[in-house]
DNA sequence: AATACACCGCGTCATTGGTG
DNA sequence: CACCAATGACGCGGTGTATT
């Protein structure tokens, strides 16, 4: 990952050690101002916020996916397990009628 | 080696559905 | 109604692979 580096920081999770940037959005002058700097806090944190929500959507999306396959394969086997159940059982009975 | 293309993961924004 | 978490959509940069 390869972010720009104007105005901003280097910022690190507590876990995993995955560093990141925040940028930081100047407000017309007003960041200085308490008001401007809460609103620039308020920013940041939503950011981040849905920055880990999203890592977190993508996830559970790809485990979902990869649950998705695997039931498609054992319906795969069941299907093939029938089919040749079925073929068998068939077998059986134009023996059993020619007998 | 250079280029084109496909694929992936990421960050951000907009939207949506649930909750106090 | 305001707030928040989850998610879809979009654009971007990195990486691997095929083609020239």
């Amino acid at each position: 990952m390869t972010n720009s580096t104007a105005g901003g920081a280097i910022v690190q999770y507590a876990q995993g050690g995955q560093e990141f940037f925040v940028p930081v959005v100047a407000q017309s002058g007003s960041l200085s101002s308490p008001a401007g700097e809460d609103q620039a806090r308020k920013r940041e944190m939503r950011l981040l916020k849905n920055r880990e929500a999203a890592r977190e959507c993508r996830r559970k999306k790809k485990e979902y996916i990869k649950c998705l396959e695997n039931r498609v394969a054992v319906l795969e086997n069941q299907n093939k397990a029938l089919i040749d159940e079925l073929k068998s059982l068939k077998e059986l009975y134009c023996q059993q009628k020619t007998d």
